[in-house]
DNA sequence: ACAATAGTGTCTATTAGACAATATGTA
DNA sequence: TACATATTGTCTAATAGACACTATTGT
């Protein structure tokens, strides 16, 4: 049937804008969903790619851990939402980056049947008041590699959320300033460096990674010294730079993923299967 | 409040894994709403990057144009829905291409209100088969260029959609195998370089581009000569070699785009704004 | 012959990869 | 001094950009 398009079935609706569902109506034509959103927050500590998980208390997957997230409400964003998530349950109120980046709606994903959910991926640096949670009842960090290692039981299709979302910052990473992101305002391109190596999983070549960096526009440069220097660390070694993000990103990252001549992967475009 | 997650309210819910929404429910408390799948199918024609359209029966942007798309049902996958849709309202059902991209949930978007749409992206080389929709009633492919300067009335936030979708097909046309989901299963070099250029919206040297696709690995290689022909234009010229596919899309297009260096856009990072 | 499209070659500038060498701190 | 980390430099390979040139068709 060719007609009418994100339109509800043509049935006379008596209503108004008004965010409620419609008092009469036939469920099997007119069907509706609980909407979530989730989010995968992640950051980098010494070197390695954490995931933000909160550990569940109701008992659908009761005292598996579970990505933050919770309801949509009829009068907010998807974006308001996901915003609101993530500060009341995790305490973050302003994560570096967040964006919305797929949705996930398969009839069984949920044991109660009818919850699509749309899952946002955040990036912070800072470790410390993540863990603050408003009232926190467990929220912690956990190493990305274990969680997919199947070392933590996840709830819901959440390690195959996780699994995409890592997917795709490794993907962002080449095409945008999101490694900024895993940064503070100032950093070192040591800090910056791991960065890269935690979420592609690979080894750079310092001197290589640094000319990269060195190689934006005369007005346009990605990285600025502040000229001030962090301290050395505790098992000695120079002092490194601090500097501050640039204006070069708008073009994306100038460091480049090596090729991964590694398993010659299927066919991925038919249905990169969000589900 | 740090609890559950991607759960109902903390309230009994007495109900079974049935897909239909619960009896007696707070609306307040516990949301539902309609949620559509749309696709934005697009196709290169003569050196122009087209997108399919259908027109509206029913009232609200009654006449309008808008996506084609529909309902999901709450048996279906979101993948399912976006592929039913796509084939009942364009008769389109084998596109080189279909992948979500993005949801749509603003409160104010649809004026009937509490409508979530998941948006995917469609690719078909194919154009006689478009128009062939089942039972269509008005469905007809329009340039992408002129629906964005407004040429054409757009239902809903579909033309906000449609503009999120070409700059999304931009940049996977950059990192994947995009641009064959263009082309038949045979094709010219010229046919694949108007894909690039109507997409980027720029022009590119053919030897250049010729030389990126010869530029694979011994074993996997861009394109394959078939050997055959094909016949040359009406105005004449060289009858051009016939090309498929290989294996070296994998790791993405050889074709760069050039730096845009247009308007320093501004900051794209928090909330890509998908709303 | 001439116009039109297809396809090849060549020179140079830029960028990427490997890796050596130097600088500056702590134990 | 020994060690550790930071930072710079150098040589070479690969890729990108600009552009000239040849090839094969239709009118």
């Amino acid at each position: 049937m060719l007609s009418a398009v994100t339109d509800k079935p043509t049935k006379k609706r008596s209503r108004k804008a008004g965010h409620q569902a419609p008092e009469g109506y036939d469920a099997s034509a007119y069907p509706t969903f609980s909407v979530t959103v989730d989010v995968v927050i992640m950051s980098v500590v010494d070197g390695q790619l954490m995931v933000l998980l909160v550990q569940r208390q109701a008992d659908p997957y009761k005292d598996a851990w579970a990505l933050p997230g919770g309801f949509k409400q009829p009068d907010e964003s998807l974006d308001a939402a996901a915003f609101r998530e993530l500060r009341e349950e995790t305490g973050v109120d302003a994560p570096k980056h967040l964006a919305q980046f797929a949705t996930y709606g398969d009839p069984a994903r949920d044991p109660r049947g009818n919850v699509v959910t749309v899952v946002y991926l955040a990036v912070t640096p800072e470790v410390g008041s993540i863990e603050a949670g408003t009232d926190a009842d467990d929220a912690r960090l956990w190493p990305v590699s274990s969680v997919l290692d199947g070392d933590v039981a996840l709830a819901f299709d959440h390690e195959r959320i996780l699994r995409d979302a890592v997917e795709r910052a490794a993907d962002q990473l080449e095409g945008s300033d999101l490694a900024t992101a895993f940064v503070g305002p100032t950093f070192t391109l040591s800090e910056l460096q791991s960065v890269y190596e935690a979420i592609w999983d690979d080894q750079l070549d310092t001197g290589n990674f640094r000319r990269s960096l060195s190689m934006g526009s005369p007005d346009a440069s990605y990285v600025v010294s502040t000229g001030e220097r962090a301290a050395a660390g505790p098992k000695g070694g120079r002092p490194p730079e601090l500097f501050e993000a640039g204006d070069a990103w708008i073009d994306g990252s100038p460091v480049k993923r090596a090729k991964r001549r590694t398993t010659k992967q299927s066919e991925q475009r038919m249905n990169s299967g969000n589900e």
